[in-house]
DNA sequence: CAGAAAATGATTTGTTGTATCATATAGTGC
DNA sequence: GCACTATATGATACAACAAATCATTTTCTG
């Protein structure tokens, strides 16, 4: 079967693109890993350890690519390091657990409307953001609880 | 006149640091400079220019041990490379200006609440935060409007 | 002012990320 | 399917930012 007509090869080419084997296994990782936030080295590494041949330069300039072409999502958090995430339809905010590093998403209206005001009161048009949270979690189910 | 008294010998001597000449330097050009936000560079070669003998090694020890002093705070933006700035009592956010990257502070206390209410709401106790808005200046003052 | 403790600064090392370039692969027209 | 051209790959060199090392210098204490 030819994977011309396929979802992810849809994807690449809409954003100018070629169907490579390094970029849908990329897409792939992003897609099936349960850890939504991975760092270029973390790609990197995970591939290896699933047997596929990759080279680390590809993995930073098609982590490049996606994010210039809408896929993906650059954070920083406080890491130093760039972490990327699967850009799904909503935009969401991020809450860093101070103990284990998960990351929660959120999404508050209240916050989006009252950053669009600062921007207009100030004579600046708002394009965007960055809002993380980094918390200590008091539940009891946080594996690395204080 | 000995400086022992000063203000600022009696800031370095209550984080537990000694009064060393390059501390005090370092000090004073984020009290008197006009630019609230410098990078490590950017102390190092201002220092320079005013014909100071300092090493970028002391630059960059110095500014890490004057944040975990609280006497300044770091932070990220989007350039990838840390900024520091005078911590002066009140807590505040930024807008960064993507024409010229002049960064100017804001503080919502109806922004705060939010971010309070939704860790508690999630199980965290919120230790911190960062939120920057990245913004187009529609100001004619803005030497880089488009 | 002498001695102990800490700080400095030149340099090395580490980490993250980009640029280079010969080789390999994908998309095209036949 | 096959050859051709454009693009992508990946090993490696390079660059930027930052921290660690260590011999020398400075600060503080008594």
């Amino acid at each position: 079967m030819s994977n011309s007509g396929d979802l992810k090869s849809i994807d690449l080419k809409n954003s100018g693109l070629k169907t490579t084997l390094p970029r849908l296994k990329i897409l792939n990782l992003f897609e099936q890993s349960s850890v939504r936030h991975l760092s270029a080295e973390d790609v990197y590494k995970e591939l290896l350890n699933e047997g596929e041949d990759i080279g680390l330069a590809t993995v930073y300039r098609v982590l490049t690519q996606f994010e210039q072409a809408g896929l993906l999502e650059r954070h920083h958090f406080e890491s130093g390091k760039a972490v990327f995430e699967l850009k799904r339809g909503g935009h969401h905010d991020h809450l860093v657990c101070l103990q284990c590093g998960r990351v929660e998403e959120f999404y508050d209206s209240e916050i989006e409307q009252r950053q669009e005001a600062i921007a207009n009161d100030r004579g600046f048009r708002l394009q965007e953001h960055s809002l993380s949270l980094y918390a200590d979690c008091i539940k009891p189910t946080c594996p690395h609880r204080k």
